[in-house]
DNA sequence: GTTCTAGAAC
DNA sequence: GTTCTAGAAC
């Protein structure tokens, strides 16, 4: 008789409350890879109390970095303004390591311009903070998918991230506009040109490098 | 997130 | 015929 069973609402209640970390993806699952990265010295580029960095495993451009929280933080929807000191130091760091690296690299060549942000629907669990250098010349870039997350306003600028978490207290993200997004067609970022096929495009920003 | 590959596009 | 994209992956 159903007078007799628990509601859902009461199960609910006698379930342990919540742990974050019964909601991470499975260890061995490919959108887990970060976390398992987070703990690999070899690829770790910077590390203090509360964030690390690493080169990303496959860059979209010739300097490409992701700042991680040391501790567990599934996303930007886990976020709220008890975080923004940390959102504040991962873009401070960022931008540390990022210039670092450039001033280094820059005795070679030229490619200084970086942005700082966040991939709206991020694949991959643990928060990651890009920082990528705008040359997007790489062998890893490859898909329609890869160039608009990075050129269009699927990339959220971490420091407008950071404005939207202090006015609101959380960060919304309009799902449908940015899937979207993804289908925008290929143009470039510098000059607007478009193009119909990413080798075409990946041939033109070539002629960016001065 | 990537790899692989069928078949669309050229 | 070759290049290129796009969707499944248990």
């Amino acid at each position: 008789m159903a007078s007799s069973l628990p509601s859902s609402t009461a199960i609910k209640r006698n379930l342990p409350s919540e742990n974050l970390n019964e909601n991470q993806p499975k260890r061995n699952h490919w959108s887990a890879g970060l976390s398992t990265a987070l703990d690999d010295e070899g690829a770790r580029v910077h590390k203090d109390e509360l964030c690390t960095v690493i080169k990303d495993k496959y860059p979209k451009a010739r300097i490409h970095l992701l700042v991680m929280p040391n501790e567990y933080i599934a996303n930007l929807k886990s976020i709220n303004n008890t975080h923004l000191p940390l959102l504040k130091h991962m873009l401070k760091v960022g931008k540390e390591v990022a210039e670092k690296i450039a001033a280094k690299a820059n005795a070679r060549g030229s490619f200084a311009h970086f942005r700082y942000g966040y991939h709206a629907i991020p694949s991959m669990s643990l928060l990651h903070m890009h920082v990528i250098s705008q040359d997007f010349i790489s062998d890893s870039l490859k898909t329609k998918k890869h160039w608009n997350s990075f050129t269009s306003d699927y990339f959220l600028d971490a420091s407008q991230v950071i404005d939207d978490l202090q006015a609101n207290g959380s960060i919304h993200v309009d799902t449908t506009r940015m899937h979207k997004l993804l289908d925008n067609e290929l143009q470039c970022h510098r000059c607007s040109n478009k193009f119909t096929t990413m080798p075409k495009l990946k041939q033109h920003l070539l002629t960016h490098t001065s």
